[in-house]
DNA sequence: TGTACATCAGTGAACGCGCGTTCACTGATGTAC
DNA sequence: TGTACATCAGTGAACGCGCGTTCACTGATGTAC
């Protein structure tokens, strides 16, 4: 785990003082992508990084929870702007599909900590669900497109939200080494995880 | 969260000092599964609950992290058990894939931290890779029997179990509830999530 | 233009708390003679 | 059979640590007159 040394804060000037808002996201945002899990993560170990004294986060942030509700906030829409952008770059709503969960699964996977911090607060805050409707569009437009046989979108998008999320947080790095994949490697089985639950047509 | 108070322990007697190691970790796992997480738990909360002084681990545990595997192991012995009286009980190859699939979700969905535990710890202990090779065995049978056309069953158990894991994980019970599952409810969709990662045939 | 003042951004010291870990100990009990 | 002793199971007090939170403060800067 690298150790997050904090940058020596320069004060705001008078009427910027919510700036220091989006510093203090931004710095328990980088602890927790170094690697730092829910249990080590402090309020005083957040104002070491950011730079500034452990009193100064309280006129932004009542509690440790509130700050690491803002940042799953933000890393929800984060996640959110990668699978759109994932998706409006393919051809077809087939393509939509499987790159935007791709997509999902790749920042899962760069991400380990915060994806896991994401699904560990209390409700997932407002932006998770925000998220499953996007898959659920996409995946509503493979069936108008006739790409896929799904007659439950709704329930459909939801198994494939939930069994991409396994994949995502099971599958780490440099776990179940000793469980070898043999000639199917992990994004073979991911795409064929995705085609299956979402019912995908045969690649032509 | 309930509380869990600590029965005072009554001394072992000579040359029966092991048996407070089996308390202990009866004693961790009542903390976990009455919902204190991993942050929380403390080897001095555990001796509480033991009913026992904290220097009273060490003999037993160097440090917590020890502590917790021998939980973990222990909980992967449990649920492997349960697995395989699901698919003991079943009459055919199918059924029994798709019991012991139930029985895991039924497992993390009854002890959630617990459960979310085994899955933090890291490298998941030795007894986490023999439960996938029991659904590997599980998922041969079912292709011997001629109620599968997986062609590669070890990919395929894995993809199982990953999408298992995720809707055990993901869809935890008084989250969300804004999401309503329509018509379909929760275990119709694990089912069918298995049926179709397992490529087992249609229903008769 | 100059000055007094209110406000703002942020600090440093201090508190009580639960934690992991150590240490010397206590008292019961089996065993050797 | 009696007694001294070693061993065993477990304790209580103490330590230093990082934590969340409070409090009175500092010093820069915009504003009113």
């Amino acid at each position: 785990m690298a150790t997050v040394t904090g940058t020596t804060h320069v004060r705001n000037s008078r009427g910027e003082g919510d700036k220091l808002r989006i510093q203090i996201v931004d710095s328990a945002t980088a602890l927790i992508d170094a690697g730092t899990d829910a249990s080590t993560l402090s309020l005083r170990a957040i104002a070491r990084a950011a730079g500034i004294s452990a009193p100064s986060i309280y006129p932004h942030f009542k509690n440790l929870d509130l700050l690491v509700a803002a940042v799953v906030d933000a890393s929800f829409i984060q996640l959110r702007t990668v699978i759109r952008q994932a998706a409006d770059a393919a051809e077809n709503p087939r393509d939509a599909l499987v790159s935007a969960c791709a997509a999902y699964f790749a920042f899962g996977r760069e991400f380990v900590e915060r994806y896991r911090t994401m699904f560990s607060a209390d409700g997932y805050g407002p932006e998770s669900g925000a998220t499953l409707a996007l898959l659920e569009q996409l995946l509503g437009q493979c069936v108008a497109a006739g790409a896929s046989k799904s007659t439950d979108v709704h329930g459909d998008s939801f198994i494939v939200w939930a069994a991409m999320h396994g994949m995502t947080t099971i599958a780490r790095p440099s776990r179940r080494e000793d469980w070898r994949l043999g000639a199917s490697d992990r994004s073979a089985l991911f795409t064929e995880l995705v085609t299956r639950l979402a019912r995908l047509d045969a690649r032509a």
